[in-house]
DNA sequence: TTGACTGTACGAAAGCCTTCGTATATTGTT
DNA sequence: AACAATATACGAAGGCTTTCGTACAGTCAA
């Protein structure tokens, strides 16, 4: 019934993601030259890494002109949330808000940012269950 | 002149560093032992991840006594806080602080999570710089 | 001393990730 | 029509991770 959800991804699909989040819809091409790594990428390196994709259902392909237009299948804010859970699991098989308190125990937080945290916080306190 | 830093654990790495976070100072039987999975591992696997750990300055290795013992080269706040970082580079190019916030911004929290997070942003403005 | 037990070392297989080269098809230009 | 440019498909190499088997050394009890 349900879909699988996707795999995470590796550290060079992520990159792709990346673009593609920024971007949207983008054919192999416009993926290819919105990489500016410092190991700079084949343009078949990226195709494959696209097909690839495609069948892990990273990403969605238009196959309907003769450039292929790819489109991630996971917004990025889902995507976050996921790799978050993933990392608490897989160091510490604790929650996420376990890994925010160890994250924030020991960051430097500027002034800032800790009202920028709070201010969430406080959103959440209204709208929590 | 500065130790050059441990590179980021595996998955395999990181179980055997989560039992020597929590024993500490094991010798391979004792983490053997202690790593109970869904899929078993043999002896001689962890033996030679710990090898390969000891390689990468993952682990620290005491040689004196016939059976090694080993010991978490880094502690778990100090890799936690390096793979926290690392996520949140590798997925948006953003800071640790970037990552906290769209953790809680997606996940649920409850009352009482949020009372600790607050608790601790209060400590931090207290301490800080 | 001999044999069972327990330890380390290490080679190698299997699988995944990343990369690229090459084959082939389509499009557009002269 | 012929050629250059641009597209996808795909095989395969090289590297890393994980796994284990096997070899060999030290320990201990009968």
């Amino acid at each position: 019934m349900a879909k699988r959800e996707p795999p995470r991804p590796t550290n060079a699909e992520l990159e792709i993601l990346r673009v593609l989040w920024q971007r949207g819809r983008s054919t192999v091409r416009e993926i290819h030259e919105s990489l500016r790594r410092a190991e700079p990428v084949g343009y078949t390196t990226v195709l494959k890494l696209l097909q690839i994709m495609t069948e892990k259902r990273l990403v969605t392909r238009d196959v309907s002109a003769r450039s292929h237009v790819y489109t991630a299948a996971t917004s990025q804010a889902t995507m976050l949330r996921r790799m978050i859970s993933d990392l608490a699991r897989r160091a510490f098989g604790g929650s996420t808000v376990s890994l925010v308190l160890h994250a924030l125990a020991t960051t430097p937080v500027t002034s800032r940012e800790l009202d920028r945290i709070r201010g969430l916080l406080d959103e959440k306190k209204g709208g929590k269950a």
